[in-house]
DNA sequence: CATCAGGTATACATAATTGTATGGATTGGC
DNA sequence: GCCAATCCATACAATTATGTATACCTGATG
């Protein structure tokens, strides 16, 4: 067998790719954790060693030339073989020293898993471990992360799915700010107060225009995706926002919001791994760790 | 969008993608034109790096590992990709310079095509050119070569492929060879004499047989691949063997075996290339060539 | 059982790649 | 129309990977 189609340098097409993928040499370079002198490098080597300009070098960035965007299809190819590569050598793995990536809600990363990680740290303390907290949802297939937590199943084939425990969580405001209301005591009273949503989109407003209440976007003055930045402000008695039942019961500032009709909120948390890294030791010490901490957590909470 | 997958150095995948076909390091590194020591060192930093051993090593080669033959699927579909990828790179290059590989018969890659090589590299001193001179199917697909030269058409799917001339070939011995045999004038008084094969099993054989010829292997005691060689042979009076008609009745060594029945060994040489390729200025220059050489060649000869 | 061919691993010098620092250029906002 | 931010290209130093030479190992062969 001759290899002369393969002799080129294949580090180069992954910077080809990768830069491709993010627009810019310098995006590319923050990416792969290189410096954008070095990609500019091998992506101009590139282009000279096959004679094809990839890209139009614009003030702002790059732009795929049309024969650029012919060739970025193989070696996106080349790149899916490669994370397909790296997945499954990652399941193949048994060496427990190394690191785990868990991504997760911004609420689960703040109030919920710091205690957990403190513990599985000092019974393995080989294993580092890295949390990205993020509200958007995460593609386990580009191994994106290891360990996914979320409240939903997700929709991605070659996953494994464990439900970790049930999420409550009800409305909360702080005392302060319920007596400015003139402490509500319906639902007709609570369409005039204001709440917080993550989204212009209004999660949060549907979810209780549902239960009965009459809600338009004026009663959504603030807007935040984040976790803490919500309840710091709901602390403060800005608004109403929607809390863990444990978190926000154990915050001296703040109270249930109580009326009648008013529902509980409730949510199914699962954790999820790639089905190839399941096999890895490390990821199924994790995992497995994980579980069952959140069932520790659940009884613990269940039988206060 | 994250790239924790992709992060790797991919020419360790290349590393052992090659070595793992090749089946050794030395043999990779022939393949790859680098060193042993190189791929070793690049194969053990890939094995480190994702915790699992590829290989193990015995004394004669290396041995892939169960795990290993899993992952070499993987960095089997990145060199698939790697391959149409330059493939497809090498057709949308425009620069006239730089290599361009002719896989043909030995028959032709010795007698034919050098002066059109010769005339090639004057009107273009930019392209390279490198022979491959075999009588092995080569793979296109595989970029093997750029453009063959064949006697039959390719059954692969993707190429280009365009006749070139029709061969005629008859059978030749040396005036002396043939006073020693009494200078046979009947298919029956050749079948004591002695012919040069291509191997053993009997290509020529057959084909003589199939005009009423009795042979048996008795008949072949030497059988080389070569043409050079069988040539020289027959020049030297061992033998008979089968030779274009124009480069034969040029050898004043050597005279046509005319005998009542004998027709004449025809073929057809195709030109093949890979469909990528054919927009490739520098291969579409070549390959245009030849069609315009073999076809002058044709006429030359038939004018004659 | 000795020899030989082919293969792998290591030491060291060399070559090539990478990172740092910096200049120049373009875009978007005020 | 200017300023700040962002990005690309280049010079030089430091790091890293590579090749050469060689020792050592294994399996085939006579």
């Amino acid at each position: 067998m001759d290899w002369r189609a393969i002799k080129f340098d294949w580090n180069r097409a992954r910077a080809f790719l990768v830069t491709a993928e993010e627009g810019s040499l310098a995006a590319a370079a923050r990416a792969l954790d290189m410096t954008q002198p070095t990609l500019g490098r091998q992506v101009a080597a590139l282009e000279q060693e096959i004679g094809v300009d990839l890209f139009n070098r614009r003030g702002r960035g790059l732009e795929l030339t049309p024969n650029g965007m012919k060739l970025v299809e193989h070696v996106r190819a080349m790149g899916d073989a490669a994370n397909r590569f790296s997945l499954s050598a990652t399941g193949k793995s048994d060496i427990i020293e190394g690191n785990i990536c868990i991504t997760t809600t911004e609420l689960l990363a703040t109030f919920i898993l710091p205690p957990m990680i403190q513990k599985l740290r000092q019974s393995e303390p080989g294993i580092e471990i890295e949390i990205i907290s993020t509200n958007d949802e995460s593609n386990l297939n580009r191994r994106e992360a290891d360990i996914a937590i979320r409240s939903f199943r997700p929709s991605q084939q070659e996953l494994i799915v464990k439900k970790l425990y049930d999420v409550k969580g009800h409305l909360y405001a702080a005392t302060s700010y319920l007596q400015r209301l003139g402490n509500p005591n319906s639902i007709d009273e609570l369409n005039k107060a204001n709440f917080i949503d993550f989204e212009k989109s209004g999660r949060l407003l549907s979810l209780l225009n549902a239960q009965g209440f009459n809600l338009s976007s004026d009663n959504f003055p603030v807007i935040t995706k984040n976790h803490n930045v919500q309840w710091e402000l709901v602390k403060q008695g800005v608004a109403i926002c929607g809390m863990l039942e444990e978190i926000g019961d154990n915050e001296p500032l703040v109270e249930r919001v109580v009326v009648p009709g008013l529902v509980p909120i409730t949510a199914k948390v699962w954790i999820v791994t790639h089905k190839e890294l399941r096999t890895n030791r490390r990821v199924r010490r994790v995992f497995d760790f994980l579980v069952s901490e959140f069932a520790n957590y659940q009884n613990k909470y269940d039988r206060s």
